[in-house]
Order: C-alpha cells, then sequence, then structure tokens
DNA sequence: CTCGGAAGTTGAACGTGTTCGACACGGCGG
DNA sequence: CCGCCGTGTCGAACACGTTCAACTTCCGAG
C-alpha cells in the first residue's frame, strides 16, 4: 500500500520457511578453494571469539564506515590482536561476506510479508525490490565504501562469483517466488529465465541505489516504482505475436551469454 | 563487413577532427576540485618526467597488472623518486585517468572509420561498439584489476564521477555521432536523451567485457551484435503510436533520475 | 653577473592490511 | 601427575600507498 518501505519482519530467522532454498545459504562456511578463508572455530571458545570479532568489525564498519574501519581498530575494540582476526577471516573483505548473509536474510524476512499476501505480479515484485532496499539502507554509506570490492571479478565477493553462488541462488528464488506466486501469464519460454533476469535488474537497481546521493535514497525508490510497471508491461507484451520474434532473439542472446 | 574488429586508425591522433568535442577530452588537466590532482608541468623538463612516469607506469600495467605494480616500482623503473610521481599525480588511480583519456582517443580514431562511410544507425552503432572493444582488448587483463577501483562511487576514477566528465562527454558525443549521421528516424523527444542511453549501454557492454572469460572475449561481440538489431529496433518502435506512452515513461523516468 | 623564488625532486616516515614464528591453553593418553 | 599436540592467541615485522619538509635546479628580473 505504502509508497515505499516493507516493514522489518519481527524475527528474521523464522521467516526462512517459505523459499526453497532454506537455511542453505547462511551457513556455508567452506570456501571452493582452500586457499587464504581462514580458519573454522572448534571450540566452543572459538565459536564466540569468532562472533565477538564479526560482530565488532559489522558495527565499526557501520558507525564509521569500511575504510576508515582499521583492522587494528577491530582487534582493539574486540581486545584481541590484530592476528586473531586474520586467524578467523581471510582479510579484511571477507568480514564481508558474512554481510552478505546477513542482509540476505533480513531481505527474505521482508519480502515474505508482501509475497504472502499479494498476488499481482507488478505489486509483488516491487515489494521484493523495496524489500531489498530496506534492508540495505542503514549501511548505505558503508555499501558504497566497499562497492569497489564487490565489483572485481576475481573477488569472492563478487556477485557473479562461485564464492556467492549460495547466496545468489537464494536470492534469485525470491524473485522466482515473485513471479511463480502472482497471477501473470508469462510466455511459458520466458518463465525459466526471467527469474535471473529480474534479479539481474535488481543488480542493476542496487548499482544505481550505491551512487544514489539524494536524500534517503529517493530517486532509487523512485526508480523501483517507474520500472516495475515497465517490466511488468514488457513481460505481459511479450506473449502478443508481433513481439514473439524479439522475446525469442531476447532468450536467445541471453542463452548464449549466460556464462 | 566483416563480423568483428575495426582495423586501428594509421594516426590516432589526427582522426579528432571527427567530433564535435575535439581536443577538449585530451587536454584538461585542471581537475573540478582543485585537490589532491597533482601539479601541473610548467617547464619542458616537466613535462618530459611526467611522461616518462606516466609511460613507465601504463607499461607495468599492462605487463604486471594494476594491484602487482608498485609505486616504488614505478619509481624506481622511471629512475625517480617516488615523491616525484605523486607532484604529477595525485594518487596511484589518477594514473589511471590517463588511460582513460588514451582509450578515448584511440577509440575515437578506430570509430571514425565506420563513421565516415556507413549511414545505416544500427551499423554505425555496431561498429562504435566494436571499435570501443577492439581499443581496450590489448588491456583486457589490465582493466579486469583496475575495474573495481573504477567501481567506487567515490573514486575520481568512476565515469559517473565530475573527474570523469570530460571523457565522459566525448564518449557519448561518439554515440551522439553515430545517431545524427544516421538515417534513423527517432521520436524527436528521445533524440536528446538517446546519446546518453547508447553510452549507459555501452557502460554494460564494458561490464560484461570486464568480466568475459570466454577466449578473446568472443560472448562480449556475440552480446554486442545481438544486442544492436534489438535497440535498433526499439528504437525504431518508439514513434509507434502504441509505444508512444511507455516511451514517453521511459523518458520521464530517466529525467528524474539523472542525477 | 647575481640571486630570489618558483618548479622540480628527494627519501625518510606514517598508517595501513597482512604475515608469521613463537607462545599459551586445555584436554587426553600414558 | 606428566608430557603432548592441536587449537587459539599474540604482536613484531613486512610491503604497500601516501605525505612532507628539505633540498636542488634553473629561469629571469635587477
Amino acid at each position: 500500500m505504502t509508497d515505499r518501505s516493507v516493514p522489518p519482519p519481527a524475527d528474521a530467522g523464522g521467516a526462512a520457511e517459505q523459499t526453497g532454498v532454506g537455511g542453505a545459504a547462511g551457513a556455508e562456511p567452506v570456501t571452493a578453494r582452500g586457499e587464504a578463508a581462514g580458519a573454522e572455530p572448534v571450540t566452543a571458545r572459538g565459536e564466540q571469539t569468532r562472533k565477538l570479532i564479526l560482530d565488532t568489525a559489522l558495527r565499526l564498519f557501520r558507525e564509521r564506515g569500511y575504510a576508515q574501519t582499521t583492522m587494528r581498530a577491530v582487534a582493539k575494540e574486540a581486545g584481541v590482536a590484530v592476528g586473531n582476526a586474520y586467524y578467523y577471516f581471510g582479510s579484511k573483505e571477507h568480514l564481508i561476506q558474512e554481510f552478505y548473509a546477513e542482509t540476505l536474510v533480513e531481505h527474505r524476512g521482508r519480502a515474505a510479508r508482501v509475497l504472502a499476501t499479494e498476488t499481482d505480479f507488478a505489486e509483488r515484485l516491487r515489494g521484493v525490490l523495496h524489500a531489498g532496499v530496506d534492508t540495505m539502507t542503514p549501511s548505505h554509506e558503508f555499501a558504497a565504501t566497499f562497492f569497489k570490492t564487490a565489483a572485481e571479478p576475481t573477488s569472492p565477493l563478487s556477485p557473479f562469483s562461485a564464492e556467492s553462488s549460495p547466496t545468489r541462488e537464494a536470492s534469485i528464488a525470491l524473485f522466482r517466488e515473485a513471479l511463480t506466486g502472482s497471477t501473470a501469464k508469462v510466455d511459458p519460454e520466458l518463465r525459466d529465465e526471467l527469474p535471473e533476469l529480474l534479479w539481474l535488474a535488481y543488480m542493476g537497481v542496487i548499482l544505481y541505489w550505491v551512487y544514489d546521493r539524494s536524500a534517503d535514497q529517493t530517486k532509487t525508490r523512485a526508480l523501483i516504482n517507474g520500472v516495475v510497471p515497465l517490466i511488468d508491461r514488457l513481460v505481459g507484451l511479450s506473449r502478443l505475436r508481433v513481439l514473439r520474434p524479439v522475446t525469442r532473439d531476447v532468450l536467445g542472446l541471453i542463452r548464449t551469454l549466460r556464462q
């Protein structure tokens, strides 16, 4: 109903049953490449230290920004030695991977509200997108400074990387659900590919959001509200005879380009 | 004619007369903000030293990659002190701005070939896009390593930053020329905005190119060849009565979002 | 010719992320 | 009880980008 936000879930953890992916995303510590990823705690004490360092780091990131937060400061604030942080986290960047996971869980929780009640495709999509922005809003400044890290193709933090795969798939699942749970009639050929395309559009929204300097990122909200009807109309039009070849061309191109 | 490349210009410097922007892009040393930009050489000796440092840096970047190239290494290889490099270039990142400028000049030279002979819009656009990729191809690996730096919103290297403005405008001018020099009939409302949109699409192509791991970036070529007809068709369709409101919506949205 | 000052140049020093060899803890087999 | 060894912890040390106060070069006004 509102033009903007989706309220946060009362309990983010309890909202996971909505998606088919479930808890797989939040708890995948083992990296694809065994190198430089930091050790996994075995003891209870280790678990505690790890959590202490992580919480301290994320708090400082949000308070002072990513670049302004020193690993030494994190260590000092957490009351441990610098080397200890590197025992659990392969690098400063690796601390951010946790941030992704946390963000996804909250996004899922917020999106569940809309997905449970609404049936109109455009409205569902709008809800999921706004929910994503809602989730990230408190970290806007912080996100902008570390965004560059995620952009590097070879970085494990890249949304396209193998290391981000679980989180990415879970995120795509959100858009799949927005589609399948709706009353929208879609070209069957398009139906399978669309969720990934919507996720891609979401990445575009995030890209815009990161650069958005308007107060409270109002423009990003306008982007969402403006682009959703367009997508909705386009998806509807895709079944028209006239546009059939275009649809087919687009799908063909996408299949070719998928890496 | 060819499916791919546009041959390099015999003399990159001589091809500038094609655009309306002319030499403004290559020689705009003064930054919008006076801070941290490095000094401008006044004497001939200074000019020489600056060029020496820049050439050495770009060579090492291409040879070893951006991150692997130390400022100390650049200085040593150029036979000067570290501080000297910082006298001319505000930071390591500022060395890349120069790379942008060089790339633009060569892009312009390559594109001029197609723009001088072809009149079909799609073909002109295709030519400009391929020319851009041709220009960057030798630096593909290097580009991937520094790309993350350019992605950060606050970085002067961001293609959207004020500091990149001259280069960006010159680049947009290329697409404006691709349009105005063609026989394409475009919705007059769209005509003014389209070049910037095409440039945005070009940024998208570059984004894909940076991530493209296929041999010789074949997929990026496929992306261009596939997406150009789509754009061409869309532009043509924009004049249709049925799509008029959509066109208007898109334009309205874009005007709102322009920062 | 002289010499003042702008332009150019130097390299040590600072704060950063990260590494690494050494040390402390704690439970378990003997 | 002892010694062992894997887990956890430490902090000095390294290489990096960057800064800056001091120095050198050299042109042109007097």
